[in-house]
DNA sequence: GATTAATTTAAACGGGTGTTTAAATTAAAT
DNA sequence: ATTTAATTTAAACACCCGTTTAAATTAATC
């Protein structure tokens, strides 16, 4: 039993860095074995089949993110004053990091995983999530309504998915931009960095009044 | 000679839209010809490589698009009030709105074509782009960094990268997104509908003050 | 109209893909 | 210790891929 669940491990862990880093059609399972050094055939034997191997590596992720997300923004939501989009943006940064010390470099590989999916399965994920996490995905959403209550349902959720457009480009590029903005301005982040780079940025376009001409 | 470009451009106007669709990799030659009614060799001979036809698809649409986006662009800057952010953003409303001219949803293509390559060539097109088009870029760049002098430039390189990603990940899932917007909200937006969303967004975004603590 | 060049075509090539199979091995249970 | 179950393994399967080839066809030139 022992072996069983290394093997999965193994695995899981060679999937994940790299459908991070080239997609998940870009990586086969030749290459995912050789890396994970188990047998081709252990895929699967031990996950079925390529898509549910995806499904897998997303949801070990999910499931450690999502609750906590859900309850520091429940921490936020119930404090006496209405927290500002800052705040519930920012509460979501302690679970993301949290990420790494799951694993190396989790965080980014969490949300590159997660950028990847939403572009490359054409709404696959996006149902998956949401039927999944749904519940966690409302706390969430409810929190940044009622932080912004002059924005109408349907502006924000426009603005909810610019904002995931935002955060998860960025990561699924954040190599090649940190590559670029050390050379061309001394700049070295880490994922961190990034992620408190990018959280004005969305706070501010999540907020903006809507146009009325 | 007449049937060689009309090949060449039936491969062209295929290859992009399924290239939009499913991404480049996810796109065989086989299906491209097979929609373009022509033989498959005839790729590898007016085109050499699978890799050039893409770089032929993507330029096909920067040569209109960027050329006349600096136009707008100058005309912005030249005027004698400094234009606002969101003017900036909105003078590439036309050249995009353009390319849906020259093709049926050529504007949503073009988007979603530069979203699936910035993500899928890990580099590649970001190189091309400057390379081949850096004195458009630049006039845009410079336009925006006037309209927002109080953002440092490797702020405003990292803020501009976050606008590409909300524009083009946005761009990339508008199909789905419409749908869910249609059914939850009885909303029903075209490509420009879209695009007037998300500038002041991004404007808001780009320009909002540096946090100094 | 004959000759040359450009294009189209069908077929094959070599290689990579996810998946399946059946035998060999290891672990667990009786 | 023997039987049963779980896992690992090497090999093959069937299929799709981008590219190349050489002959057939069409167009352009002299």
């Amino acid at each position: 039993m022992a072996s069983r669940t290394d093997t999965k491990t193994r695995i899981l862990d060679a999937a994940e860095k790299l459908f991070a880093e080239r997609g998940f059609s870009e990586t086969s399972l030749r290459l995912i074995t050789s890396k994970a050094e188990v047998n081709l055939a252990s895929v699967n034997y031990h996950f079925g089949s390529k898509k549910e191997l995806i499904r897998a590596v997303l949801a070990r992720y999910l499931d450690v993110f999502m609750p906590s997300a859900a309850i520091e923004i429940n921490r936020l939501h119930h404090a006496p004053e209405h927290a500002s989009l800052n705040e519930i943006f920012s509460a979501l940064i302690k679970p993301l990091l949290e990420l790494n010390k799951v694993r190396n470099g989790g965080t980014i590989i969490f949300l590159q995983l997660l950028g990847r999916g939403y572009i490359e399965s054409q709404g696959h994920l996006r149902w998956f999530i949401t039927t999944h996490y749904g519940e966690h995905l409302a706390t969430f959403v409810k929190a940044v309504a009622a932080s912004a209550p002059h924005i109408p349902p349907a502006e924000m959720f426009w603005r909810l998915h610019f904002t995931l457009g935002t955060i998860v480009f960025t990561m699924a590029s954040a190599d090649a931009l940190n590559e670029i903005a050390a050379a061309d301005y001394g700049e070295h982040n880490n994922t961190e960095a990034i992620i408190r780079k990018v959280i004005p940025y969305m706070a501010a376009g999540v907020a903006v009044p809507v146009l009325t001409n």
